[in-house]
DNA sequence: CAAATCACCCAAAGCGCTTTGGTTTTTCAA
DNA sequence: TTGAAAAACCAAAGCGCTTTGGGTGATTTG
């Protein structure tokens, strides 16, 4: 079923048809009505690939997923952040369209989108420092939200990020208010932005109190579970074992708990561990007693938010970046106790 | 950039210009270099909304990920699924369309892809038993495959599983032999296809050594780390714990590990656990001693794998039903041992 | 009561490609 | 040298919508 046969049943125009179904006001109550219902009893819509040559718009949203080729990972906080921006796409009849990629092909994939005009925008993923996705957006003019941001200029674009570094400087402090003197840090890749400005909330929350930072209580890699173990167990192995470990991502959280637990030791009296938790709906910390002390904050409903910025973005058509810096929640667990004397 | 400038800066026709660019043999290889060299010049590419148009096709695959609105969980598993999908589609140009939707509105979002002809094809996650959308997609004509199967009608639609019976059969086994007697089983929601199928598994084996399934040692829920924690927890302070647990999931087990742990317990030697793997790429298993005793499947392979499948069936457009049943690789890991006396 | 306005509807022109059905050149065997 | 076949190109017709730019009566307005 197209327009025109439907058009051709209703003894009307096509345009009559199609102003009726989108809601025009050039067409009478009684007409539209008749014009729904056949459109119902047919069950005709509009094929969206006409509908978007004739509108000029895609009506969908890219998401770039990069993949380093060597890691070949997921971000687990992926099926997540999608959920909630999926909830805003389809509140607002946008679709969205996944590019896995690996990190070489990047640039072309932006490139090909804002050319093949097969978005109206893309949400960028995983911002490094200085990240050259950035600019590369601007000079094609394809509007987009950044979840997270880059070093640099960051008022030019739109962004949402939580505040990496108060963050874990708070947990930092936690850390310090609880006696701990040699606390380690498992970060996420460092030439992430997220993971610079953890490590910097980490540090001057060190030096403030005095401490000189150890580079060798602190590590930097993809965040795994095996990362969490292997270096958690390498440092309870060690000559002089931090009291205190601070995690950037609960699974590797998880595996540093699983290293704690086979060195005979216990979590939060023996050692300390605060990790930040991206409050994923398979992986709940706990609404009564959080297993783990955690800096908090919710990726779907980032997914959520971004979404609904880069959509109202397209539709008001302005350039005035939106930015938003959310404070993460500190949540007390089970996880940490006393620096052991 | 547009073919008719192009084709206007060339002085040549838009037909030469596309059969040039889409490798027709009525264009000499000097105007095809000349054209390809021009369309590299000017950054050109056919408008994806025109070029779908035209052809009819729309060059996407639809993933409609359901939601269950009560528990608003994503599946863990699913970056790891659209990872491996990805690649393949985009070997084969084809983009992914991701609608995530409430449970009760999937249905009308499977209408709504075939009637505005937004994909060529859909993947089916998560399929319950005798899951209706099968019959739905077979009457709209929409071509697909289902990561699963679904019990009733197994022949008349394409679907890659693994073979989740034989599997958890094993795995018992496993845990039959090594004196295990009270076996508790935490699986998924047994609405859906794999879990039944799991604890069928589970089941024969219990049988066919003479034992009767005990109702108060199996379990069915979401598979989140909570569900875990909080079931083996509750087993372990009962009046008869069991001596083993099999968990239908990796995240699930972790929760598992963490109520072992707090019991003052060790995995392994007090409690044997099982587990099923899908081997994701952030809670890799370990491939030298995997802390876990497993049944491993890659899931990325299986997205990978579902795609093609879907991809050539569009491609041949024979209605030729493709089955795959995976077996599971049972790994031996450290959570199993034999039943304490 | 004529003129202006309004409410409703329609024909046709795009949107930017692909593809059909030619036409014009070249090539090559007879 | 000629005629047929092959090679290379082109004009124009879709694809199925939206939107522009009218029309045509009915209703107000001065």
């Amino acid at each position: 079923m197209n327009l025109k046969t439907l058009s051709e049943k209703l003894g009307l125009s096509q345009t009559t048809i199609s102003r009726a179904l989108n809601d025009y006001p050039e067409v009478s109550e009684a007409t539209r009505q008749r014009v729904k219902a056949a459109a119902l009893k047919y069950n005709y819509r509009p094929n969206t690939r006409a509908q978007r040559l004739a509108t000029g718009r895609a009506m969908a949203i890219g998401h770039v997923i990069p993949m380093s080729n060597n890691q070949e990972m997921v971000n687990p906080i992926f099926g997540d952040f999608i959920a909630g921006a999926g909830e805003s796409y389809s509140k607002a009849g946008y679709d969205m369209l996944l590019s896995v990629v690996q990190d070489k092909d990047e640039e072309a994939t932006y490139r090909a989108m804002a050319s093949k005009g097969s978005v109206d925008g893309v949400i960028v993923h995983g911002p490094h420092k200085n990240d050259p996705r950035i600019k590369l957006l601007q000079e094609l003019g394809l509007p987009f939200v950044v979840h997270g941001r880059s070093m640099g200029d960051e008022t030019s674009y739109s962004w949402l990020d939580i505040n990496n570094g108060r963050s874990f400087q708070r947990a930092t402090n936690l850390l310090l208010d609880l006696g701990h003197k040699r606390i380690a840090l498992l970060n996420g890749d460092e030439t992430m932005d997220f993971a610079a400005r953890r490590r910097s909330g980490y540090e001057d929350a060190l030096r403030k109190r005095g401490f000189a930072p150890d580079s060798t209580l602190t590590f930097s890699a993809e965040m795994t579970e095996q990362f969490g173990y292997e270096t958690a167990k390498r440092l309870l192995q060690g000559m002089r074992p931090p009291t205190a470990i601070l995690v950037s991502s609960y699974i590797t959280a998880i595996g540093v708990r699983r290293a704690i637990g086979r060195a005979g030791l216990m979590l939060g009296r023996d050692v300390s561990v605060v990790t930040h938790d991206d409050d994923l709906s398979y992986l709940r910390n706990g609404d009564d007693i959080p297993s783990f002390t955690a800096t908090r904050s919710s990726v779907r409903n980032a997914g959520r938010r971004c979404a609904e910025i880069l959509l109202q973005s397209i539709a008001t058509g302005n350039g005035q970046p939106v930015q938003e810096l959310w404070e993460t929640e500190l949540m007390l667990g089970d996880s940490t106790g006393p620096a052991p004397s």
